[in-house]
DNA sequence: TGCTAAATATGACGCGCATCATATATGTCA
DNA sequence: TGACATATATGATGCGCGTCATATTTAGCA
């Protein structure tokens, strides 16, 4: 039953991928270690071999979910805005946006979890007030918070809400968010 | 052990508020039927003589958390939002916007309690709009919709958020979108 | 005032979960 | 190539939870 520490690697790295997915559609709670193992193709006796517990794997999830990638290839904002706000993205929280899955949730872990998130936080607001800077430029620290807000707000609400009400969320926000991206207006 | 009418509607009140309180707290999940009804002031026992199960009493609480309120005495946006978007409102979900609080969460619970989530948020819309209009006029649903997008998004945000940044995150989207109050521009 | 139904309390059951103990098989290295 | 370390599997333990059975007390009503 053993296997070489390439294998292994992977086996990790297949558990935390899993992991990232069942957490975002269930939430931290509703998904038991033996769960992720299985769907990480073992059984829940190798999971203390990899990690030292169910909060230490919250943890690492969270920081390989929010790890930096490289901001040169994001999208401009118009066309992020579109795929966010998607009702493909609506449905597939699993591949989705980790800080709309997992914001409420993750405040509620350990502080170490929480740091991570917070890490995250920082980082996409810095990433998309870069982005409206190469589009705009100023102080775009202020909009990239609201504007941020507004997106991830929406999908909660829209991911929230049933069949017909939630189109029109989706629809209504990124309506009114693309108005707010031409004119900046800062205070 | 028995009691009067009045006192058992009473007992079931406080169970309902007790609940709300500890699930906008911790959510559903983490909170016990033994641990509400001990802050109710009673024993688990009697639980199943007000409730048909854990789901009704999510649900009942989601009704009652939502319950319509007369709108005419809403505060103005500005006051709403700086209320809203306070380190106060922030660090007491548990008497704070069930929205915000309870919405992730509550996508994963019955179809029932979905329901319930989901009217309070299409009342929470139209009394958005309601406001934008006695203050500008237009066509504001679109507005409502990314106005409390916005807000919802930036006190999850907020709350997943450690100490400096959180309250960087609080100011800078209470000042974004009061910016966008004043001028509507509606697509 | 006494009988009955009802509201709450006490206690138990079964299940799922996180965690750990031990077994087994196989890479790793001398 | 053989001995040992180690990655995973099997199985067990303890605990908390939702739910229910039963007991107890007392309001409601004749």
């Amino acid at each position: 039953m053993r296997v070489n520490r390439e294998q292994m690697r992977a086996n990790r790295e297949r558990i935390l991928s899993e992991a990232g997915r069942l957490f975002r559609e269930r939430g931290f709670e509703n998904v038991g270690v033996a769960e992720v193992m299985r769907a990480a193709g073992m059984t829940h006796g190798g999971f203390y071999g990899h990690f030292a517990s169910k909060d230490d794997l919250v943890m690492q999830t969270l920081t390989q979910l929010f790890a930096p990638r490289d901001a040169a290839s994001d999208p401009a904002m118009t066309d992020f805005l579109d795929v966010y706000l998607s009702p493909e993205h609506r449905d597939s929280p699993g591949t989705g946006c980790p800080t709309a899955a997992l914001s409420v949730d993750a405040a509620r872990q350990t502080e170490a979890a929480r740091r991570s998130l917070s890490a995250g936080i920082e980082a996409q607001i810095a990433r998309m007030a870069a982005r409206l800077g190469d589009e705009a430029g100023g102080h775009n620290r202020v909009a990239a918070t609201g504007i941020w807000a507004a997106m991830v707000g929406a999908l909660v609400l829209a991911r929230a809400a049933d069949a017909p009400l939630s189109d029109r969320i989706l629809a209504d926000a990124k309506a009114w968010i693309a108005g707010r991206l031409d004119a900046p207006g800062d205070t």
